[in-house]
DNA sequence: TACGCCCCTCGTACAGTGTTCGGCGAGCGC
DNA sequence: GCGCTCGCCGAACACTGTACGAGGGGCGTA
């Protein structure tokens, strides 16, 4: 006797309707995921509540998931899937399309902030997205240019910069999230304990009140490319000291 | 009638001996935490298990600290303590100083591995320990010549980059010491799998056989010192063009 | 058409989690 | 000596991830 449904007698008994949807799959599993970390965050993923949005047992997933780590790795790299991935021919302007690249990593994540701590957790994996992604990355770097050393050195660091760079902004917006406020209204409760805990750092405080508004988008974009700038500039002079073939840079 | 101790009457009972040591602080229980978080890792830090370790009970350290979440915030700082901060003459050498700091912050990490999920979750906090570290790093850069922007965008992108680096090489230590084998075992142990992964990237699968034998501990500290010295280039070159295009973000 | 097998599903159960609450008992100020 | 405050802790609550085993629908074969 369970305690959802109460069972008159047989006939009224549903009977359970297979087939109307695939039922489970790892695919659909991994989407809704997704889709519950978005709405409520990393902290409200359980596996029961995935299952009730599944119309599902809380462990009907795990004949298609060993654990709830495997699925978290799943969807990692899910989203890694939306990333842009460099195309055959963005060799001849290498510099714009790892600009897009780096771009379309911190929007994705930026889309799912919850994101960036379980990238710290899971680390580089085997999944066909992240794959696809750093595999797109070396070949066009090499095509450009770079030898297998130099590639694998920028690839590494220009996802590093990314990845940490974004990693910030994403648990900004996910404090921000969870707070249920506004960004104003954020800042202006906080401010005197800012005031108050800068008071030893005048550099800090200078900083500090020259955003005192917030940041907004734009200045966060601009943040972001200023840097990515600076790390492409590395990369073009690295390129352009070292193996001298096919350096136009568009 | 406790399980875990008899009374047989009230003589034998042990009258809780205080002040023997200072008892609980929020001192005392930050340090254990992180002292279980290196021994036994993230997975690992519960309220209880660091309430027996502390011979206290499981909800004690509640009054010394308002949640687990808050806990953390405060473990984290207190790595944060450990990282080496630019001293006041430091801008004379500003190259070696930012490079000693990124190495600091580097070692502090993998020191333990565990915080770089952490990070993540925390964001910027305005613990006093991540405060000094990042007074310092700003002092140091005006000193030296950077003025309030340029030294924050600096400092940014230095330390995007520190964590982002750093934070994959925590995560191998991290499933490193989960699976409890040597790196050896376990690269053979994987190898087939990567081979079979990487059927379809190529160039992923020459970056694997490059380096084998594994990742040693001398190349991974060259790759970070690769990358370091690329952005402490860029700063340089930042530095030396001086205001000419210092507005150029405004 | 009937049987048998397989695999998906899910109720139940278990060990553990973070956190609240209320009581208790010791230390300190008066 | 008295009372009050405050740190400590046992019990309890609502959850968590996951193992296990029973059930039953679908499909291959007879």
């Amino acid at each position: 006797m369970s305690e959802n449904q109460v069972i008159q007698s047989v006939w009224t008994r549903p009977r359970r309707q297979k087939r109307e949807q695939p039922a489970l799959s790892r695919e659909v599993i991994v989407a809704e995921a997704v889709r519950l970390l978005d709405e409520e965050g990393a902290a409200a993923l359980s596996m029961r509540r995935l299952g009730t949005r599944l119309n599902a047992g809380a462990t009907s997933m795990y004949s298609h998931v060993a654990s709830k780590d495997e699925l978290i790795e799943l969807v990692v790299d899910h989203v890694y899937g939306e990333m842009e991935v460099p195309g055959p021919d963005a060799a001849k302007d290498w510099w714009a399309a790892a600009s897009a690249c780096a771009h379309s990593v911190r929007s994705t994540i930026l889309r799912h902030p919850w994101i960036a701590p379980m990238l710290g957790e899971v680390g580089v994996s085997l999944g066909p997205n992240s794959m696809r992604l750093t595999e797109g990355m070396l070949a066009m770097l090499e095509e450009a240019g770079f030898d297998l050393e130099q590639a694998d050195h920028v690839v590494r660091i220009l996802f590093a910069y990314v990845i940490g760079m974004t990693t910030s902004e994403a648990a900004w917006l996910t404090m921000l999230a969870r707070s249920g406020q506004s960004q104003e209204d954020w800042t202006r409760k906080v401010w005197p304990a800012v005031e108050q805990a800068t008071r030893d750092y005048p550099h800090l405080r200078r900083r500090y009140t020259a955003q005192e508004g917030g940041r907004s988008s734009e200045v966060l974009v601009d943040n972001f490319g200023y840097g990515l700038d600076w790390v492409l500039d590395g990369l073009r002079s690295r390129l352009d000291q070292g193996s001298r073939k096919g350096a136009e840079t568009g």
